[in-house]
DNA sequence: TAAAATAACGATAATCATTCTCATTGTACC
DNA sequence: GGTACAATGAGAATGATTATCGTTATTTTA
């Protein structure tokens, strides 16, 4: 069985078909509010009763990227972590504990509209990430 | 033997110590234009005929971006680049081939003073990238 | 300066997220 | 129904990064 969807995205193509498992991974994906790495969502997925493999939630992945309907930001220890490519949100990343506090806004979306109209790439998203010392850990690193 | 750098950073520490293995790493990241892995480090500084272990690269490169002087940003294989943070450079990442193209600009230094001054986080850098397809593996994809 | 305490180092083993392999199953098209 | 091809699952392989641990350099203290 094949799913389509509407062409309310910025893709070349008219429609797009995702099997059942890759729908699967998605739908799991926008019904949490958080990033999540592949691991978790292939984990929290088998408890939902959906049966599929690792390697496939990772394949899944990758296309929904390729699709532009996913969106990915890398942690401090190497973790991917996924989100639906709607949410525009970003992080302020501590460099030593690796605690993340979410932005409540971003200034790109003009400039990324002005890219959009250059030819020579598609824009899906963008990433923005400021990094630093949180409050506590400051107060550890001057003792050091 | 240590090296003292004077405090034109943005650390409390007045004077900020570094062994000489950590200098080295140091330099050797300002001598190259573009952000490199900590492997390519590790081999480049070999046959500069510096004499240090690939831990020693990776201990150095946490030390010094828990300093404030080296930043990282990972690829799309889960590789980290790392480069010195004076270098306010972004990209434009093709999500299909990897290829990234850097950006000639930056509009984020008036927003990150604006954080800077919140009290509750030191910010020591910020990443910011675009991705989407490249003009050729766009074309590959309308055929898919 | 010498000895003790501490931090940095090197080599290599261990870890762990991610990717690859390949046999199997499902789907599309005729 | 049958053939071609894409998707899947299980587990092995990969490869960057981290941990371990014995050794060496540096700092501190007497």
């Amino acid at each position: 069985m094949t799913v389509m969807l509407d062409d309310s995205c910025h893709l070349p193509l008219s429609t797009i078909r995702l099997t059942t498992k890759q729908k699967a991974v998605l739908t799991q994906l926008e019904r949490l509010q958080e990033a999540v790495s592949a691991q978790q969502l292939y984990t929290e997925l088998r408890q939902h009763g959906e049966s599929l493999g690792l390697a496939t939630v990772y394949r899944a992945l990758e296309l929904l990227k390729l699709r532009g309907l996913v969106q990915s930001r890398t942690t401090t220890d190497g973790e991917a972590l996924y989100s639906p490519i709607q949410q525009d949100q970003h992080y302020l990343t501590c460099l030593q504990c690796g605690s993340s506090v979410p932005l409540g806004f971003c200034p790109l979306q003009e400039m990324e509209n002005q890219l959009r109209r250059s030819q020579a790439f598609t824009i899906y998203y963008h990433t923005l990430e400021f990094f630093g010392v949180c409050k506590p850990c400051g107060q550890k690193v001057e003792k050091v």
